[in-house]
DNA sequence: CAGGAGTTTTAGGCATGGCTAAATATGGCA
DNA sequence: TGCCATATTTAGCCATGCCTAAAACTCCTG
């Protein structure tokens, strides 16, 4: 029986898991700038070291990511094409959870980071059709198109923004507390935040990116 | 990482393999009535008999199969429970591929098959509400409802059905060249059939189900 | 009612993706 | 500059679910 597990888009068949690290690689890097070591690999994904070593350099060796011994992992251009192929899924299916099914968005990040491996490539653009070919997902991330292009807005961290008003464009969805604390304070994507204060604890305020706004003269 | 398989309803986790287990001996005996055994299974599933022998051994020792050495496998009452719950995903997954996404009813059963595996109990629940609660996915076969309940109706197959006027009440979803033939005849579930005339080849009869219908006298 | 064809089970492997424990490399600090 | 804490890789295992080949069983046929 063959695992449950769709093609997804070029290339040959990759696993559940494999499009997994790939797509990790991608979201560590694609707010914060950090280096994607192994470790933090393996700690985002809840696996040994070991395995994050092990797995990396079956992925190098398919020429979907480079890795130079005890440095940082970083995704080729074929990785990269590879890696928003599964971010698009993932955040149409977000969307799709949410709009159509009436998920919370605390609700949806881990039904569809199932499902993201397993639809196929006909069911996601049945879907970006029937939603209309959203920009972001409800979290305010964006979603890559068909051809894997996407622009990121320019956000900074709240906890690291400047006093004055601004706009949240981004909740990350990693933790479904903050997500809760953050609806119940008014905080989704497109609230605007008058002097930036708000009731969120410090790591809380580390999930949420905003845009300052000029004030005007 | 965790495999990618919800965990269903009730019970210990069961793999995705286990699930399609359950579901073929469920399915191979829900319109015909033939022993069921690893050799069969086998067959359906596409594994070798040695492979079939292995999961069925560890799904007796789970409580979900009986199988008397070298006899026919059946379900335990749990595990028809849980077979059922396998096929209420996969019918209403087909139902919401044909009605909501657009697929062709020779399209859904290959995404239905590993979808299944995948969505949890909250995801069928807000799919069969969105669906309208509905009695029968695209091909006729009926859909359980949550507590496992469905009833099956009386039909037999065109192959073996006596001449005259009949109804379509399924048609099985083996096979998408079967069904591209039918749906090209007009055969899909609640056509009526006059004199039994049909343009369809031995092996293709067999996989429709029809109602004969009284003549009026 | 014995033989044998066909079916089923057992035996022994393999690939994948995890794990722990041990070895090795890195890089900051004394 | 050398040492050591920390990070990373290597080595050796394990579970799952497949496989092929061989052994064991069933049951039809002559
Ligand atoms: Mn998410
Ligand atoms: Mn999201
Ligand atoms: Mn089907
Ligand atoms: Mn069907």
């Amino acid at each position: 029986m063959s695992p449950g597990v769709a093609g997804g888009t070029g290339g040959a068949e990759l696993s559940a898991s494999g499009q997994t690290y790939l797509k990790t690689v991608y979201g560590l890097g694609e707010w914060d700038t950090e280096a994607v070591t192994t470790g933090a690999l393996a700690a985002k994904l809840g696996v040994s070291p070991a395995s994050a070593t092990a797995m990396v350099r079956k992925l190098v060796e398919r020429g979907l990511l480079d890795h130079p011994p005890y440095g940082a992992v970083s995704l080729t251009s074929t990785g990269r094409a590879r890696a928003l192929g599964v971010v698009r899924r993932h955040r149409l299916l977000e969307t799709f959870l949410v709009r159509e099914l009436g998920y919370g968005w605390d609700q949806v990040h881990e039904e569809a980071a199932r499902l993201e491996h397993t639809v196929s490539d006909l069911f996601v653009e049945r879907l970006d059709r029937l939603l209309g070919h959203p920009a972001a997902d409800p979290h305010g991330d964006p979603i890559p198109d068909a051809a894997g292009h996407l622009r990121l807005p320019a956000a900074v961290r709240l906890d690291r923004a400047p006093a004055g008003p601004a706009v949240v464009v981004r909740v990350s969805d990693a933790n479904a507390e903050t997500l809760r604390a953050c609806s119940a304070a008014g905080l989704l994507p497109g609230a605007t935040l008058d002097a930036g204060a708000h009731p969120l604890t410090a790591a809380q305020s580390a999930a949420v990116w905003v845009e300052p706004q000029e004030t005007l003269r």
